[in-house]
DNA sequence: ATAAGTCATTTTTTT
DNA sequence: AATGACTTAT
């Protein structure tokens, strides 16, 4: 078996040992993906059957990249393994199983968005004061009392919880949340946590389904094992209790989302609930230099929580850690690309050998403006999804009304989109008899010529009402790419966006090309799980077709998918991502930056020693995951909501054993001072109009602003704007209001383009332009 | 009912 | 600095 040959003696027996509990710690760069890989091709190899091998991660990615290396050993047989996020997977079995818990087979999820939506109504209708009662804040609440399996009920009975409630002057969180409940059932919604929630209560409730789940998967294996929260682990602890061959892998020392209800204490109490378990720690650390690896023992040494552990490695000292401090955000932006500049001219790097780390996702701008000045090509990771665009979700929320007409979050966001005269003060309306009635909001707008009420807009409720059960009736005729190609013509969106010549609008209908493309890859896809026959629970073969591909399947994967999990990988470009979506890869040279007492550690986590813990590890992910040069940057000063405030570097930096960083290239330290915001661009030499909307992204576009001449704008024109200073104008096309210029900042802010119709340029000179 | 204009809030990470 | 909630005008 040559795959075992590849192996250390430690992982080799982590492989080997298939029967029985087992608990595999694997520090950094040690291999575990690797080990997991081959422990699954060594399954399958000793003869356990590609259905019985449930595999759970936390990310998609990660999931991907799992079957795609076991598929690399044992080839396509390993489509059919049940490889997935614990999301995903359960959402999968949910699907076959949910009308037994009284919600639809092609029941919705509400993403976050969703269901703070939900919650900021139902606040709302409650009359309760809605400065005490964020949705940010109950959402949590109710979203960690889901991942400890606690009910609404249950919430309110609950004397610890109630106390704490009552302390932050919140008492009524439990009412909120029994009510929230209620309306996703109505709804046929799940948000993601019920996802784990409802799980459990279907093989609690169900001892047939607990019972067909737990003979399906003889082999469970989850990674990332310190992620999981209680909810996870005992659904997990479930489903193995037959065969107990549950095998987890993970590294307490790289626990970082307690916020989502990950407890190391899993990792504890595993070998508590399993005291025949087998342990195998990998120590040995592949991926990085001497400098690196010791560095990060140093760190992670101040933490009292946590299994003893040292991770070594034979391979060279390498280069020491570069320590830079940077006078603002934007200077660190500078001097960080640069440093890839250089890096990349001296020893022929290409982009895809870096990537830059930071806490926030807002700390990506100055890299991002650094990196177009230097014609570096960059990809970022996490923000803003795809899915999560506005003309996105508009297009999926017709889809997902067709195929559930009780998801109210669907309904709300379009049935005046686009407009077609039902206001807010209808649908106000509507809700107050949804509510009197105890029924959904689409069954008062079904039956609007009952509601004397909403008699104003009733033709165009049912309008709109016929609209979608037309193509709800297509569901069963079209696949789900025609389908959803009919619905995006027929509901007027892409009349609407069509008609939007403007830059923004262009790019919002070709996102909708790009997300009906995906529903045709989706439709050809072979990486959907396979189906699982209801009755029996035995997994369905490979023919064609039993791969669930309806609309109402692609609805519920893309809610769970992220920006993260696309594949970015094939183009040559420097990564920009936060630490939280760099855990599990590596790269040669890593940056971290932004490294400041309050932004990391945040602020938000040095109320307790755990949450400073949890900083920590976050760090360690952060300096492990270089494999040979690692730069760290803070910043002297930096912008916050437009305000410039003196920064602390990170407690974490002096950590580090001083042998391991070399700090000469380090700038001069300067006297504090507040610098100019735009350290890079000339400052307007006058005010020219008090407001200039944002170019690239219009906020409350306006027809009155117009260019002092747009007829006069040509190439060449040298022009004054308000952000930016000065640039030249390069190239002008379009004709009327219409135009578009792109300009040419200097100073290295690179090219922008403008729309005439939303922003004033002033002239200042013609430079000669003989065209 | 809609569009434009004014005001107030913003404090992390993600399935 | 940027965005969402609220107000005012049509």
């Amino acid at each position: 078996m040559s795959y075992l040959d590849e192996l250390n003696s430690v992982q080799r027996e982590a492989v080997t040992a298939i029967e029985g509990p087992v608990m595999i710690v694997a520090g950094p760069g040690s291999g575990k993906t690797k080990v997991l890989t081959t422990r699954i091709a060594h399954l399958m190899n000793e003869g356990a059957d590609s259905f019985s091998i449930l595999a759970l991660t936390f990310t998609n990615k990660a999931a991907k990249e799992m079957k795609e290396r076991v598929e690399k050993i044992v080839g396509t047989e390993a489509r059919n393994l049940y490889i997935g996020t614990f999301h995903s997977v359960f959402a999968r079995i949910l699907r076959y199983e949910a009308t037994k818990l009284g919600y639809p087979a092609n029941f919705t999820i509400y993403d976050t968005d969703d269901a703070k939506n939900l919650l900021k109504s139902i606040i709302k209708e409650m009359a309760l004061n809605d400065t005490l009662y964020k949705p940010n804040i109950v959402y949590n609440r109710i979203s960690s009392a889901k991942n400890s399996l606690v009910g609404p009920t249950e919430y309110q009975n609950d004397y610890n919880i109630q106390a704490d409630d009552a302390e932050s002057g919140r008492p009524k969180i439990g009412l909120i949340y029994e009510q929230y409940a209620k309306r996703c059932f109505m709804a046929g919604a799940m948000d993601f946590d019920d996802l784990l929630l409802k799980m459990y209560q279907l093989l609690e409730r169900f001892p047939d389904v607990l019972h067909k789940y737990q003979h399906r998967f003889k082999y469970v294996l989850i990674d990332e094992f310190q992620d999981t929260n209680f909810a996870q682990y005992s659904i997990v602890k479930k489903l193995g209790d037959v065969f107990q061959n549950i095998c987890v892998v993970g590294d307490d020392a790289q626990s970082i989302y307690s916020f989502r209800g990950a407890t190391i204490a899993n990792i504890l109490n595993f070998e508590k609930d399993y005291p025949e378990v087998r342990v195998f720690k990998l120590e040995q650390n592949y991926r990085s230099t001497q400098h690196i690896v010791k560095a990060a023992n140093k760190v992670i040494v101040n933490n009292k929580t946590q299994i003893t552990k040292e991770i070594w490695t034979e391979n060279n000292d390498g280069e020491k850690i570069k320590l830079v401090k940077a006078m603002s955000d934007n200077d660190e932006g500078r001097i960080v690309c640069d440093m890839i500049f250089e890096e990349k001219m001296q020893n022929q790097r290409s982009n895809n050998d870096f990537v830059i780390l930071y806490r926030t996702n807002a700390q990506s701008r100055a890299f991002e403006e650094q990196l177009r000045r230097l014609n570096i090509h960059y990809v970022i990771y996490g923000g803003i999804s795809f899915y999560q665009r506005k003309e996105i979700r508009d297009v999926v929320a017709y889809l997902r009304l067709t195929v559930n007409h009780n998801d109210e979050e669907a309904l709300k966001r379009i049935i005046n989109f686009p407009t077609r005269g039902i206001g807010q003060t209808t649908m106000d309306k509507a809700a107050v008899l949804a509510s009197q009635q105890n029924v959904s909001l689409w069954t008062i707008l079904e039956h609007v010529n009952q509601q004397p009420d909403l008699s104003r807009a009733a033709t165009p409720i049912y309008d709109f009402v016929m609209m979608i059960k037309s193509f709800a009736v297509e569901l069963k005729k079209q696949n789900a790419f025609d389908l959803s190609t009919h619905i995006a013509k027929a509901s007027g969106i892409l009349k609407e966006l069509y008609n939007d010549k403007t830059p923004e609008g262009v790019s919002r209908y070709e996102n909708i090309q790009a997300l009906l493309n995906g529903i045709k890859e989706f439709t050809e896809s072979e990486e959907v799980l396979p189906a699982i026959d209801s009755d029996t629970g035995e997994v369905l073969g490979n023919a064609e077709g039993d791969r669930d591909k309806t609309l109402a399947a692609y609805l519920q994967q893309i809610t769970l998918l992220t920006d993260a999990d696309k594949d970015k990988n094939d183009i040559d470009r420097v990564k920009l991502m936060t630490i939280h979506a760099a855990k599990g890869l590596e790269f040669p040279c890593v940056f971290v930056v932004g490294l400041e007492e309050n932004l990391f550690p945040s602020m938000m986590a040095l109320d307790s020693r755990e949450d400073l813990e949890e900083e920590r590890r976050l760090f360690y992910v952060a300096i492990t995951r270089a494999k040979d040069k690692l730069t760290l940057t803070y910043a002297a000063t930096r912008y916050k909501y437009g305000n410039l405030n003196y920064c602390e570097p990170s407690r974490f930096i002096a950590e580090i054993h001083p042998s391991n960083i070399d700090d000469s290239g380090v700038p001069k330290a300067q006297p504090k001072q507040p610098m100019m915001r735009d350290d890079y661009f000339e400052a307007p030499r006058k005010t020219i109009i008090p407001k200039v909307p944002k170019t690239d992204y219009v906020h409350n576009p306006s027809p009155d602003f117009v260019a002092d001449d747009t007829s006069n704008i040509q190439p060449g024109m040298e022009v004054e704007h308000q952000r930016f200073g000065i640039g030249t104008i390069d190239k002008v096309e379009g004709g009327g209001y219409d135009r578009i210029v792109s300009i040419n900042f200097q100073n290295g802010v690179g090219i922008k383009k403008i729309m005439l119709k939303y922003a004033k340029l002033h002239i200042l000179k013609s430079i000669s332009n003989n065209q």
